[in-house]
DNA sequence: ATGACAAATTAAAGCGCTTTAAGTCCTGGT
DNA sequence: ACCAGGACTTAAAGCGCTTTAATTTGTCAT
């Protein structure tokens, strides 16, 4: 059984029904039809109901590439993500979410390292996408200055100086400036911070650590380890910190995959976590849930961030906004069981 | 300086160029024009260049609702993924690389906790996609089916019994039946799987790790423990297993993360890994690459699926292939430092 | 010059929908 | 009966592109 009807597609066997069949099947105009799909008021409920059903029957969906011409507005938000991050897979979560509740659709495309920045934007324009969310970007300020001229550009997670944008981001010096406030209320006073390199955000959590630091009166305690935004680093890092005389009470990196090369170095060479040192990461990664690791870290708050870009979004198409935004949300601080009161 | 001429979205101040546009300042009809944008053969090399030129300076981009809606072909391949999923965001990389190879364009389509398959599928056929690449599809066969008839459908890293679907997936029984070989091959009997619960993959590597033990001749020694995707349950089958008298010499798992669940709770037990005890995962996370894991695994080898998938679509669309196909691939074994011979 | 034929170009008809202006049909008041 | 006005309904004009058939232009042999 089930041999028969399926596969059929190329043979012109049955196309996808229109409007007009949809129209033609209660004996009513397209113009009707399209008005009671769509729920303008003016069609009578009758009418409403009989077109319904005959739609229903037909399994009719809209053509969104037709009405977006027909109309001129495609609804559709363009979301640049770097699929590879999990935490922009949060984000897009929230932002569905979001979107949906304005009567707005997401396309997704996605930078790789096959796939830059560039493509991937040009094809959420090709799809005419209203409004750009673009997730991380790494583009110059005046890159996405040029962009925003064809559509409204919301930057995501990222700090962008001097560019007439809206930005949606977390206050990353405060999210570390929150860790250090917690180790320092542990009674810590040395304190490392293993660096995450070159790029906005690390420049942002580095001068968190500098600034919370010197507010605890700590100034001289002050120590930076070079590093990126990989697990390699934390361990060099972490191997560094073994070769000298004596071990700071805790160590805050960049990121959580930072932290967890510190904590496996540690772990290696015998040192008690948090029992002798306490370490501490940043983003709340899958990865630092884990019972393995329960790494305290900060966490970015994915929903209020995506409620915010969508709001943004639609604050140009809909309400003409036009000033440019800057939205800065706090982080919030995730303690779990690395760090403690020092030994 | 840079605050003139920037957001002027709303006042209609420049929309987008139109392929009209682009004639215009040439001088010849937007037919022309559409021929040179598309390459197709007939301009002559001078109409050509002046025409890219003029696109080039106006910023002319083809609309692609508008084409697509001419044209009858959106040249779109939907593909619908779980964007929390890691292993996704690797097919989708060489999805993409494949697709644009034969000159199609990928529309990504996420499922999430709050938005199901269902959804996620008819966003991709509301963008006319031409074929539906579904990764990890938990749909009924039948349901599946009847969504072939919309579109042709290529299933993903699935099983599907009976159902005339194009199919691309690795053996899973066999990749399980690679890592026991590999154990049985350093010397070990006492080979413990932790399940994976139900689901089609949960039963097939299921099934591979039984066939395997039955083909060393270990039959007594096949000991199934109870669990699921998570690395709760790995936490927990090794817990079970420190209750009993007697450790196994080594642990399969369904997966990665179950595999960091017996990793952790061994650790925290005392037990050495590989020295008192192997382990092994699956699926080859991000996760098990990590230095402080180095978990031996199998690998399904994204890229190659990819090829598959994409190219089971152009089959479809380009050369009318009708028959159904199964593509199965050999996934591949990754031996990494939690596998080595028993005490 | 002239006609034949290839090369280059274009007019015009859609694609499937939305939208606006223009109907059509009732109802009820006069 | 007749008309105003409201409630529905629809004809028709696009949206920005592709595509086919037809037209124009160019080239050459006669």
């Amino acid at each position: 059984m089930g041999n028969d009807g399926s596969a059929h597609h190329r043979n012109g066997a049955h196309k996808r029904p229109r409007l007009e069949d949809v129209a033609a099947r209660v004996g009513l105009s397209t113009a009707s039809v399209s008005l009671v799909l769509r729920g303008v008021p003016g069609p009578s409920e009758r009418t409403r109901q009989r077109v319904l059903k005959a739609a229903a029957d037909l399994g009719y969906q809209v053509d969104r590439t037709a009405s977006t011409l027909a109309s001129r507005r495609s609804r559709l938000l363009g979301v640049m993500v770097d699929i590879h991050r999990p935490f922009h897979a949060e984000l897009v979560e929230h932002l569905h979410t979001a979107a949906e509740k304005v009567g707005y659709d997401l396309v997704l495309s996605t930078q790789t390292r096959t796939r830059d920045e560039h493509t991937a934007v040009e094809t959420l324009l090709a799809f005419r996408s209203e409004a750009l969310i673009l997730l991380g970007p790494t583009a110059p300020a005046d890159t996405l200055a040029t962009l925003d001229n064809k559509a409204p550009v919301i930057a995501v997670g990222r700090r962008i100086s001097d560019a007439a944008l809206d930005v949606v981001r977390t206050a990353d010096d405060d999210g570390v400036g929150q860790l250090v406030d917690h180790l320092v209320g542990l009674g810590h006073r040395e304190i490392v911070y293993v660096d995450g390199g070159k790029g906005v955000i690390a420049t942002d959590r580095r001068r968190g650590y500098r600034t919370a630091m010197r507010r605890h009166g700590l100034d001289d305690h002050i120590r930076i380890l070079h590093g990126d935004h990989t697990e390699a680093a934390g361990e060099r890092a972490a191997r560094k910190l073994l070769e000298g005389d004596s071990l700071p009470t805790a160590v805050l990196t960049y990121n959580d995959p930072s932290a967890i090369g510190v904590l496996a170095a540690l772990a290696r060479a015998g040192v008690a976590v948090p029992g002798e040192v306490s370490v501490a990461g940043y983003d709340d990664d899958a990865l630092s849930r884990l019972s393995c690791f329960n790494l305290t870290t900060v966490s970015q708050n994915a929903e209020e961030q995506a409620q915010h870009a969508v709001t943004a979004a639609v604050e140009r198409l809909d309400q003409d906004r036009t000033e440019p935004r800057e939205v800065v949300l706090a982080p919030r601080l995730v303690v779990r069981g690395t760090t403690a009161a020092p030994a």
